[in-house]
DNA sequence: GCATGATGGTTGTAGCTACAACCATTAGGA
DNA sequence: TCCTAATGGTTGTAGCTACAACCATCATGC
């Protein structure tokens, strides 16, 4: 069977996507490193707490909104934890599953970080395109992420 | 200063692209670490050599067109080199300076590699996409990475 | 010539992630 | 009532990356 190459156009495409792959995720980390000391994964866990019911959540549900495993992000909320952002209680509902809850530290935390790092997502992202690329770009993602993760094992917030 | 928040339209299209950021990397790597025994930033390094007039490259140009650090280039063509995929010399022109070059087992390990990697980049990015599509993906990475990496520092690559 | 700064690259180390192994609890049958 | 499989989560460890410190060579001005 022969391989199927990418025309210039495709390359072109999936070029500047790789080298987005590799560059955003830097910019954003060390945004939020030298701002709050948080990398970008660690303030998106802080950030899914606060919009929960009571910011509390199970750790499976977490890890899903977070597009994490389970053994990444038990081991980043026990960091969290040691630093007073985050605690852990077993669920009373079932004994298998821990729940994760925002403290007040943790709160105040997310509250001070998020005008920074929504600027810079802003100037990185959102401000550099036209209303019309913001929808395309919707649409794009949303296409990945469904042939990427198509049971929404991870990341059930994408979807509508 | 008051922030400016995200309205619906731009929070979902920035919480679909991070979910990206997150999970096609992982997609990624591990189709390559399971065919290869590479991970897609090696597979980029044997990739950019490859085509390399000589199939050799100055260590900054190398890591120019992977977007990466060249401390992290350094490490990883280390690996490389004791594997056998690559080889380094002292430039002739400039003492400073190292080549890369790729041995032939590195081209084989890329000639074997590229048509199953290429198959999982239709799969998950291009055939997922319409032409249009495509085309406005290549416009939105583009501006992104203006923004990113306005001098062109890293990745040159990108600029048509 | 020879300081001084810039350029090109390597190395050491701390810290995060992936993967596998593991344990506890629950659910579903027979 | 067990037995078994599935679920929920933690832990250990190897391996990669980021950051800073460092060294050598080149370029410039005087």
């Amino acid at each position: 069977m022969s391989t199927r190459w990418l025309d210039d156009t495709e390359m072109t495409a999936w070029v500047r996507l790789a080298a987005v792959l590799e560059l955003l995720p830097g910019v954003l980390d060390s945004q939020l490193r030298r701002d709050a000391e948080l990398t970008h994964y660690e303030y998106y866990v802080l950030a899914m707490l606060s919009e929960a019911p009571k910011r509390t959540l199970r750790m499976t549900a977490l890890a899903q909104r977070t597009n994490a495993t389970l053994p990444r992000l038990s081991h980043v909320v026990k960091r969290l934890e040691d630093r007073g952002l985050v605690e852990r209680f077993p669920c009373p509902e079932d004994a298998r599953a821990t729940n994760a809850r925002l403290t007040a530290p943790g709160w105040k935390k997310i509250k001070a970080t998020a005008p920074g790092h929504v600027e810079t997502v802003r100037q990185h992202v959102i401000d550099v395109l036209t209303p019309e690329q913001i929808s395309q770009l919707a649409a794009i993602t949303g296409a990945i992420l469904e042939s990427v993760d198509p049971d929404g094992n991870l990341s059930a917030v994408y979807r509508r």
